[in-house]
DNA sequence: TAGATTGTTAATCGATTAACAATC
DNA sequence: TAGATTGTTAATCGATTAACAATC
């Protein structure tokens, strides 16, 4: 599959599929149509089948796409097929809840520990160690982390941040609600639930209105 | 004020600005041009200015727009003035780390309870109530409240979404990665962990074919 | 006054949608 | 063959950026 420029907007429409995808019972069909899973997922026809055509190669008219094959495009595509490994800062309740999520290995994920300023226990229920701040180093160094997930407070993510870079951190997961200063080559994902309430407020704010 | 139709990538910007100008320490200048507020977050300075037009009446050239006044017109449109009473269904972890955060109160969202099929305990740790899910209903009802978390595993996702609808809710904010099925005046705000992991993923991705 | 900054109007860019030809 | 479905090319739409006039 000859890999084309994709667009972001594109990219993240490819784990809605993917799930959709995986969530089908293995009992039937083993083909889906771009139809088919635009009428699940709610979204246009055409936009589906444009997306497909980034990450795959060819579904049969009349019949669609192998379900299998078309999984394993999309993993590929999305690099799940070979896991990420990363370390989590900042071990609270959000911290130890991404941590303890074993989900995040369907995305190739793998959080390999958690550092803190002050651990209160040296492992959490599930087993995975959280160890202090200043072994950060050394870890990520031996472990050859390339991902790091910050989960503090506020006031603390910005240094944290640069920290994480200092250790050779190329891709950051932020939750922290504020805006992190990185160089150009680094990515800052950030995990934007402000963003999500502002759109939910407005729309509860339409419906008040409405009523009246 | 006049309200505009606004779209939805300047709503989803809105947060950010506001928690900038919110972090200005109180000692400096009342004023602030878009122009500062463009670079202290790494955009472009015309869609800061385009943006604030939408919310707010009127910087002074040369000046700048005030501060306080811009937080104040941010808040009101976002509807962050007026709180919003929220239920959160599914008391595991995550939904635990939501209940605790005491940061949503200032984007107006005060989550009264949690609901569980299996409550462990009838409070958290913060004090707040942990229901039965059959006491949901009643619950929204007689708090007439309009928002539902829902943080519950995938495969009850859907059923949990259609409860929530038939207790009166308008707005859910989900962290189950799956899609969900609603009527058109409901609105779905997906908290997607997986289309931002796939950013991560991809970017990791070109960062070691790089290096090769 | 001069210059920084605002707000507006026009141009560009990218993404979505529509139309249609190709194919099994 | 007929019809469902794919893939492509063109048209539309919306959002961002650039250019510029207005203003303090």
């Amino acid at each position: 599959m000859e890999r084309k420029e994709i667009s972001k907007s594109v990219l993240k429409r490819l784990p809605g599929y993917l799930a959709y995808l995986k969530s089908i019972p293995e009992g039937g069909s083993p083909y889906i149509s771009a139809t088919a899973l635009a009428n699940a997922l709610g979204m246009g026809e055409v936009q589906v089948r444009k997306d497909l055509a980034m990450v795959c190669d060819g579904g049969r008219p009349k019949i669609g796409y192998p379900r299998e094959v078309l999984i394993d495009d999309i993993e590929q595509f999305l690099g799940y097929d070979n896991t990420t490994d990363a370390v989590l800062i900042g071990a609270g309740k959000l911290g130890q809840a991404l941590l303890g999520y074993v989900g995040f290995e369907a995305y190739g994920l793998n959080i390999l520990a958690a550092f803190d300023t002050d651990p209160a226990t040296d492992r959490t229920d599930d087993g995975k160690p959280i160890l202090h701040i200043d072994q950060l180093e050394s870890f990520c160094r031996s472990h050859k982390v390339l991902m790091g997930i910050i989960t503090v407070p506020v006031e603390h993510a910005q240094s944290v941040c640069d920290k994480l870079i200092g250790c050779g951190i190329k891709a950051i997961w932020t939750f922290a609600p504020t805006h992190l200063e990185v160089p150009s080559n680094i990515l800052v994902q950030h995990e934007n639930m402000a963003t999500s309430l502002a759109v939910l407020s407005m729309h509860l704010q339409a419906q008040m209105k409405e009523k009246k």
